[in-house]
DNA sequence: CACACAAACGGAATCCGACTCACCTTATGG
DNA sequence: CCATAAGGTGAGTCGGATTCCGTTTGTGTG
């Protein structure tokens, strides 16, 4: 039983606001001090630690919920596009993704080239969702084999992690270059 | 004249001893705070800072000097390869130089994505010597056009920057599917 | 509705690094 | 050998995350 009680109502409320305060003070870019997170969700510190055993704790339940929404993208692409043209949508929305500012941009970076366990969800999500392109395009001999999620996971959480000037579109024409690597090996590239 | 006086003899001793504790440090891993780098050398975090700005400063001057050890490889493998398979040997070089530790690897990453003025010179030395060899590349329509040292540079920054335990063994995948990438644009690959 | 009390909250205090500064020590050149 | 400016020292400041414990409040009894 890892949830004994289902939390208090004000609890649950100042758990989602904390998330919401954290969400919006990333993509505000603002430097997002924990003072700052609890302040905008009305509440204190002591709060915001109650909830999430440190900053980073928070950091990846904010990133966590934003992967399940993205995790859900290759399916949808999938049955859209042709398994190539979906991969490589899939990698800019990725950087797309990653855009939406600075401290998420750490965020994924934390997620991707960590090994707390804290992460392992996110990544494997992710890991899954990039699997299931790449399997499409191998099955379609259209992306090279012997490569999975989890090491084109590590490429685009490096890129996003950029945090110079003209990163964004730096990380694009990246992840083009990572697609057609990824697609130079296929036995019908060309 | 930026260098007023030729530095006394002590302070000069301190600098290298200094720059010495700190590559040591960083090679050991150790999470390398200041103070442990000032023991290191046998002096006072004061003068520390005396020398470096920041600590920072002090990891970018170290990273230099190894910057400058390898930006001298590619006219070297240049005169002993062909263009496309210079940039490979240089690219996994590059992986093979951010795995003599962490800490290198993250002053690496701080290098690679900060637009501090601090690090321009490396940067700049870095990027020089890549694009010596993607021109190479493109003179020989062996390598992608289009594409310069600088942004090459950002994503093997990012990907070094990795700190999980394979890291290493994606990071050598990754920069191959790099390397396929920019080939894969050139005139007559295949 | 009032009570009991565990759960939740607040926020001052603590901890942990990087970094500073007022004061001492010592090369150096005259 | 002295004057003096370059250099060194390390306790102290500062900015942040994290902890701790006294106070408040939701909730489930009677």
């Amino acid at each position: 039983m890892p949830s004994s009680r289902p939390l208090r109502a004000d609890a649950r409320r100042n758990r989602e606001a904390l998330l919401a305060a954290a969400r919006e003070a990333f993509l505000a870019d603002d430097d997002a001090h924990v003072e700052e997170i609890a302040r905008r969700a009305g509440v204190a510190v002591g709060t915001l630690y109650r909830h999430f055993e440190t900053r980073e704790a928070l950091v990846a339940e904010v990133y966590r919920q934003e992967v399940a929404e993205l995790c859900a993208t290759p399916a949808r692409l999938l049955a859209q596009h042709a398994p190539d043209e979906a991969l490589r949508t899939f990698l800019l929305l990725l950087v797309e993704h990653a855009a939406v500012g600075r401290g998420m941009g750490e965020a994924l970076e934390s997620i991707m080239a960590t090994d707390s366990p804290v992460f392992d969800d996110a990544r494997d999500e992710m890991a899954r969702a990039l699997d299931e392109l790449l399997a499409a395009g191998v099955a379609a001999d259209l992306v090279r084999s012997g490569i999975n999620g989890r090491i084109v996971l590590r490429a685009l959480g490096g890129i996003c992690g950029m945090r110079a000037k003209g990163w964004k579109d730096d990380a694009l024409r990246i992840a083009t270059i990572l697609y057609d690597g990824l697609r130079y090996g296929a036995a019908n590239h060309g």
